[in-house]
DNA sequence: GCCAACGTTGGC
DNA sequence: GCCAACGTTGGC
C-alpha cells in the first residue's frame, strides 16, 4: 500500500465538495504537471491519501482512497487523472506549521515543494501525521 | 538540446 | 498584495 497527498484551493475543490460526492468517487482532474501525472499513474486501487488544503487552511484536513486508477482527464483527455473517494476527515486538521516543526516530517515532500499538486508520501510520515491529529485532537 | 523568458502557484 | 520558486514554453 502506497501513501500519496493531494493538494487543492478550497475554494475551488474543497474537502467538504468531495465528501458530497459519496462513495462513487471523484475525478481528480485539471492536474497539468508531469510529476503529479507521473505520481498518478503509479497510484494502485485501495491507496491512500491525504487532502491537503492550500491557501487560506494550509492543512491537512482528511483521508480518501484511489478508487479508479489512471484514466484520461474527461476535462482534457491529453492528460489523465485517477479518481477519489473521501473516506473520513482527520481528528483534528494538521497544518503546514506542525509538519515543518516535527523533525519526522522535515523532509516532506509538502514542506520541501509545497507547490506540486499530487505527492508521495512515505508510511513514516503517513504514521506521524495521523499521530499528531489524534495527541492534539 | 540548451537556455532564457514567461506564467503560475502558494506561502508569507 | 508581494515575491520567490518552480515548471513549462519557445527561440536559437
Amino acid at each position: 500500500m502506497a501513501y500519496w497527498l493531494f493538494k487543492s484551493e478550497p475554494g475551488t475543490w474543497s474537502w467538504d465538495d468531495h465528501v458530497e460526492h459519496g462513495k462513487k468517487g471523484q475525478e481528480w482532474d485539471g492536474v497539468r504537471n508531469f510529476q503529479a501525472r507521473n505520481h498518478m499513474r503509479a497510484m494502485k486501487k485501495g491507496d491512500n491519501g491525504f487532502f491537503y488544503h492550500s491557501g487560506e487552511d494550509k492543512a491537512i484536513v482528511g483521508v480518501v482512497e484511489v478508487s479508479a486508477e489512471a484514466h484520461p482527464d474527461s476535462t482534457d483527455t491529453k492528460w489523465e487523472c485517477v479518481d477519489l473517494v473521501a473516506i473520513e476527515p482527520l481528528a483534528r486538521p494538521v497544518s503546514l506549521a506542525e509538519i515543518k516543526a516535527d523533525p519526522a516530517l522535515e523532509n516532506m515532500v509538502l514542506a520541501r515543494n509545497p507547490r506540486l499538486s499530487v505527492q508521495p508520501v512515505t508510511d513514516v510520515e503517513w504514521k506521524r501525521v495521523l499521530k499528531i491529529a489524534e495527541a492534539k485532537a
